[in-house]
DNA sequence: TCTTAAATTAGCTAGATAGCTAAAGAGCAA
DNA sequence: TTGCTCTTTAGCTATCTAGCTAATTTAAGA
């Protein structure tokens, strides 16, 4: 599968498009994760396999602790890139001001 | 649902994200888009769907035709707020206030 | 070693999704 | 009206997805 295919399959499910927020401001560990949530944590843990598979999330061991961090790069590229695509010309060309 | 959880779900599904990009250039009536692709234009309409419910696209009917174009600035909005919200500091560049 | 904690993987099920064909709706012209 | 074209809607089915519980892995401490 293409990269950026798997970046927008995985950015469909909105508890993916949460997590990612979540991890905004920095690293967390699963569990930190996962307790932000009602579901079970081996759901959120698929997710974030998920997240890792299309490259948007990135992990650490710490002893016990598995943390997570947005590769905020990756994410970025792949939507930039797809806006370009489809829009070349509104988005990505400054309107000019009428004179 | 939430718009922007539309328009993701909307963009998980490749031959949709390939409708947009055939329309960056200005609109096209379904049966041209329909040919693109290999499936039948049944299933391109059911895309075809999806995408105006999310507010991807718009369609204006001239005659027997249904003419289908991209609404750029949804895209944009959703995509870029999405960002936003994932990568505050890392990759959006803020205006910065003038002292 | 045994236990405990943190997470993941395995296996299952209900519901969503995307494809197909057939049928129907909409517009236009003879 | 009838016929023709363009397109969508209806109905069906196979596959995918996301949730659950149970079992397994990994690391650390008593």
């Amino acid at each position: 599968m293409s990269e950026s295919a798997a970046i927008f399959r995985a950015l469909a499910d909105p508890t993916r498009r949460e997590i990612l927020q979540e991890l905004r401001l920095g690293e967390k560990p699963a569990g930190d994760i996962a307790s932000k949530f009602k579901m079970a944590a081996p759901s959120v843990s698929r997710h974030l396999a998920i997240l890792l598979g299309a490259g948007l999330i990135m992990q650490r061991r710490e002893g016990n602790r598995l943390y997570y961090s947005v590769q905020a790069e990756t994410l970025a590229h792949a939507l930039n890139g797809f806006l370009s695509a489809v829009c070349p010309t509104q988005i990505v060309r400054r309107k000019r001001r009428t004179p």
